[in-house]
DNA sequence: ATGATTAGTTTACAATGTTTACTAAGTTTA
DNA sequence: TAAACTTAGTAAACATTGTAAACTAATCAT
């Protein structure tokens, strides 16, 4: 890698850096080219030899968000691998909630619409949120070769477009399928808290959470 | 009502009309206060004498769509009040669903993050909120009443907060913590699935969708 | 009829994303 | 080593945006 090349990876790190510091700081809002310029001591034109415009940033900083949400997951997952598969499931889950308060911005980025007129590419962002819900089907389908889970039942079908591919991955569907829909709950509950619709209802949402991550999971365990 | 709170009326609802119109054409990010005078044949600076500024503008649009929302629910429950509970539970969560999929963009306003730095003001879109929840509590409750759902079990608390002013409302608590759990899951799975989370992934969400809601109403129903 | 209220315009300001043309430094090659 | 090329960064400009201030003209109440 050559000095140029080095120096070039430094300053796209710092971009990056500087705005997420910025969004922490002031809220999404305060998400401006020429503020992250004046920040760094450069002019904002310069901003564009390294991103096709606002919106590659943004993009570039949902894909940083995906990674360190994922990384936390993961790091989840292999702190509880003595424990049983459901131990972990719940673990994991109840991480996937702490990730998103500790990083409310992060969470928005990724999940809202926080740019107007903003869409994600989804070929860059699909993989990534596919490698975070691939933690959680890496345990539901550990649970399920040890016969601590049941996956089995009626489940939805999966898109032909991606077992066109691979068809093998059909195996592995009752694990997707159980994992999106855990990963509906789990969003679901997180993205309310987050955006104040518990306020003044409950007492502790994470009681509630927890409550319905059991439940659901109660429905996985193998029945005897 | 005076001639004059007509006509101020009348523009007010144009005000909100176009502004709902340039969304819905261009997306979120044609919400522009000078797109909209512009539309009117007005200039940008009348608008103020409506809304405090242009937070004011899309608290009212969130507003409206609360609204619309809840209509939807409550005319679909209405539709199926001849039906056992479970099957109203069932057409009020469907309707959810389609309610957002026929309105992207309301949905987004409500549940998005829309506006860069604009947060919804929760005294007003909190009441709202409610009583989109008020069409699932009373099908539950109703259920309940009727001898058909079993609520019981350990709940979460609900806040003081609530609580202190009726404190009645501790009896109805099982009902609005099971709406909120139910919420939730319709709400991640309509988000995940309007924000594109699910493309190439489903051949039809809503067979997932249909079949998690059911799956969540077998555990209310009473066991015998 | 007169005085107050108010819907709306004009003008102005600060801030944004983005384009174009340019400079100066770094890098490669003859 | 000197010339040719590439590139990080700047300066100036443009079209937008939200918003504030001062002003006008119509409506309303007394």
């Amino acid at each position: 890698m050559s000095r140029r090349e080095q120096l070039k990876e430094q300053t796209y790190q710092e971009i990056i850096a500087t705005a997420r510091q910025q969004i922490a700081e002031k809220g999404a809002a305060a998400l401006s080219l020429r503020g992250i310029a004046r920040r760094m001591e450069m002019t904002a034109p310069a901003l564009y030899r390294y991103f096709e415009d606002r919106d590659g940033l943004v993009t570039a900083l949902i894909v940083t968000a995906y990674q360190s949400l994922q990384e936390s997951l993961e790091a989840v997952r292999l702190a509880h691998q003595d424990q049983d598969s459901a131990g972990q499931l719940l673990a994991v889950g109840m991480a996937y909630r702490e990730w998103a308060l500790a990083h409310p911005e992060d969470y928005a980025l990724i999940f809202g619409t926080p740019i107007p007129g903003y869409q994600a590419p989804p070929e860059s962002t699909l993989p990534l949120a596919r490698s975070s819900l691939g933690v959680l089907i890496q345990v539901l389908e550990d649970g399920w070769k040890r016969g601590e889970f049941d996956l089995s039942g009626d489940v939805p079908a999966l898109s032909p477009a991606l077992l066109e591919g691979q068809p093998e991955m059909a195996q592995a569907a009752p694990g997707i399928l159980t994992a999106l829909a855990l990963w509906c709950l789990v969003h679901g509950l997180t993205s309310l808290e987050l955006f104040g619709h518990f306020t003044t209802l409950l007492q502790d949402p994470a009681e509630l959470y927890r409550r319905e991550l059991e439940n659901q999971l109660k429905l996985l365990l193998t029945k005897e």
